[in-house]
DNA sequence: TTGATAAACGGAACAACGTTCCGTATAAAT
DNA sequence: ATTTATACGGAACGTTGTTCCGTTTATCAA
């Protein structure tokens, strides 16, 4: 790959971001282009598609999070490190504000990117829940990928500068696993 | 106001509800007033920002679900009435596939529908939170406009058919509340 | 160092869409 | 029937997405 171009790549993904912030992910390609300083050719020759575009920008958060799953699972307790964990999402819509509505647009030239997102953080999660589950702090019948999923959607209102109110909304959701957990300890099957 | 032009408000309402269905909300105004057989123009006069058009569909949907709480409030317990009305919202959120899009977006044309149907459904959840949190079915410090935003967004997924796990989802965050209710009950706080 | 070559660049150009504007048509009232 | 206010239609303009190709430049061999 040539220096020009690993250059031109690098500053593109750097403006995106600046630009993504500013104006949100339907901003212009051109303003993006001129951020960098580069032609729109250029643009469109690295990332044919803007999700191409998102899709490199998240990637490096998605992999924190990855990694924050195996660190709080070693150091915590299992319901605790879920608690924590699930909270982190939210920190991950608050950071990359206006891309949320990218991922739930339902156009499919965004598909690619939920998927990968979903690919890299649904292990992370599942080995949280199944910990939390072997030792009965939470219910076990809950999909790891679904309660993902819906945990991003309640931590979409972060990128309205609410994140409060969307740390409760998370929080609550968790303690919906639990409450079935201590139902049926109260009431076991059979 | 002339009989012609209250055809057109009525022919556009009825294609722009077909429009929205088959290509999203984000479909060509061209396209809208050409199934309702008149010019963009009249359209443009009608209704002039996208946001109206959408507002107008959704107006009829939405008084339905608050008849719908009053309904349920009187008739099932209090618990039983929360849980069942808010699966409510899941249907609204399929029945109007793609608008969902729109509220989200954060687009400022796309503020007044929201705060409309918030200004709607907030209070008739409202009644049923209450009317719940005072026989201790659930906890009792939840704000019902955050909670209907959340249970909102997570009802999103049904837009894409996939209605059963928004179902689910839906219901676990009704538990979290019971969740605390239960935990409140057995450590009471001093 | 220089010349050849493949890779990359820039931005003009075209298409699609949102939105405005105004000449024309028409419903309603006299 | 005439008038007039109202509404209509669609051409026209600005913006944005996307493509295409003539030009520039990095790389490497001699």
């Amino acid at each position: 790959m040539r220096a020009d171009a690993r250059r031109n790549v690098d500053a593109l993904l750097r403006a995106a971001a600046t630009v993504f912030d500013r104006l949100g992910v339907e901003a212009p390609m051109r303003t993006i282009a001129a951020e960098a300083g580069v032609g729109v050719g250029t643009l469109y020759r690295h990332f044919p598609q803007r999700s191409d575009l998102v899709k490199a920008i998240m990637q490096r958060e998605v992999d924190n999070c990855v990694v924050a799953a195996a660190t709080l699972g070693g150091s915590e307790p299992p319901g605790a490190a879920l608690a924590e964990w699930v909270q982190r999402l939210v920190d991950l819509a608050s950071t990359k504000r206006g891309l949320g509505p990218a991922l739930h647009s339902g156009d499919p030239a965004y598909q690619a990117l939920p998927n990968y997102v979903l690919g890299q953080l649904t292990p992370a999660l599942r080995g949280l829940l199944d910990a939390a589950a072997a030792v009965g702090e939470i219910r076990a019948d809950v999909d790891a990928r679904a309660l993902l999923l819906a945990a991003m959607r309640l931590a979409a209102p972060a990128s309205d500068g609410d994140v409060d109110e969307a740390r409760r909304m998370v929080a609550l959701l968790i303690d919906g696993l639990r409450f079935q957990a201590s139902a049926l300890a109260k009431a076991p099957p059979g």
